[in-house]
Formats: C-alpha cells, structure tokens, sequence
DNA sequence: TTTATAATTCAATACATGTTGAACTATTTT
DNA sequence: AAAATAGTTCAACATGTATTGAATTATAAA
C-alpha cells in the first residue's frame, strides 16, 4: 500500500497521470505541457509503469513513438485498496491499555460497575 | 493533494495511522507496538497533526499523557478527493495530437472521413 | 525537594530519490 | 550511408526526510 502510494504522492507524477487520463499519450507532449526535460518524463513514467498504473504502446506505423494510457483496472484496484484502509468507518472507540484511563477502566471491571 | 498523499506514503506512518483506527492511542503504546523510540514516534504524530489527520488530546488527570486518535472529518475528506482525483471515469479516449496518428486524424478531417 | 515519567525538541547523520547532462539504442528520413 | 528523431539508460549531483542520540519541558510521585 505505502509503495503504491509512493509512486503516486510525486507531484509530477500526479500530474503525468492527470495528462494521461486527458487523453494525452506521448513523451514529447508530456514534455511540452510540464516544461520538463523527456528523460526526466522518462523516468517518471517507468515509475508509473512498474506500479502497473500506465501502458505503454508503440506506434504501428513509426515505431519511434510511445503511447502512454492510464491501466484503468489498476485504478480501480486502487481506488478501491484505498478505500477499504482509509474508511472512516473502521476508526474504533479508544481502548486505553496504558496511562491513568487503563487504571480506571481496569477499576470498573474489578467494581462491576 | 500531493503533499497529503506523502503523508501517508511513509510506512510508519500508515502503520500509526492503522492502530490509531484500530484504538491504540498513546505514545508509548504506539512505540511498543511497532518497536520504534518515542521521539521518532513523535516526529511522525507531528507530521500527521500537521496534514489534519490526526488529534491529541492531554489526559484530564495525568496530563503527561497523550491520547492520539483519527480525524474522522479528515478522513472523509480525503477519501472523497482522492476518489475525485483517481476516478477511472475521468480517463478520456485518446486524443492525439503529434506522432503519426496526429497526421492520420489531421487528414480524416480534411477528406471529412 | 529530589527523582521518575511521558513526551517533545534539537542537531547531526544516513538514506532514498528527484534532477541533470551526456551517452546510447532503435527507427525513420534524406 | 548519413543525419535526424523519439525515447531510454547511465553516472553524478542535489535535495528532502527518516533516523539516531542527547538535551529539554512539564507534570507527577517519592
């Protein structure tokens, strides 16, 4: 999960992905829109593939070119990893094991109260 | 959004953010739980004070201790812009605009395929 | 009043990683 | 065959930050 989370809490790399899911595809465009040099874009994009969070595709024609897209059933693993840790719903009530309040709930248990 | 996802992409830190969820509260109880000294427990308390997502509260009769435990408004929020942000239904079609395919849509439009 | 406890703050270090520039690969064009 | 293009890989550097150990604060207990 942290990995994950890593990979995504870069934000150029927040922004690659922004671009990505805007229909944008390659190195060079990537470059144009983030003022960024295409290795850097480069290396941020392995990043983004490695967590399995992009595609790559070469061009059929011009095998030069690379089109990047967003893996949407990784993003849909994600949301949903995401969501099952962060629900509010599995805060529990305080169980006090240490300090004066572990005393007095340990006290009502020996008074029955 | 960046700099709340760094928060939470650091290991220890998601682990403290997991036993907080799961009632664990204090300081030194949190230190025995992951094995870590408490300065180093305090650094990470502070970095996610500082995000929002996360309360102290001093005890009303020791007031040597403190009681750490999740924002619940925090944490909605978090949850509804991170499913905002990563939402797959974002992702658009791809639009090319350099690379041969660019060419290849460029001449649909003027034979008006 | 002295000692012990819970926690924080501070300075120094170690480590991870984003950034930079150059070299390199593969393909296409001239 | 030579030059140009899209992209990657590599090594060196810069930066942020987690970690460590000692010092500090504040409160409670002896």
């Amino acid at each position: 999960m942290a990995d994950r989370l890593k990979v995504i809490a870069e934000p150029k790399r927040l922004l690659i992905l922004h671009l990505l899911m805007e229909g944008v595809q390659c190195n060079c465009e990537l470059g144009d829109a983030l003022q960024m040099p295409a290795n850097l874009i480069s290396h941020h994009l392995a990043k983004l593939r490695a967590a399995g969070l992009v595609d790559a595709e070469r061009d059929a024609v011009d095998s030069r070119w690379v089109y990047y897209s967003v893996n949407r059933t990784a993003l849909v693993e994600l949301n949903a990893a995401f969501e099952a840790f962060f629900d509010p719903a599995r805060i529990k009530p305080r169980r006090p094991t240490c300090g004066p309040q572990a005393l007095i709930v340990a006290s009502d248990v020996v008074t029955s109260k």
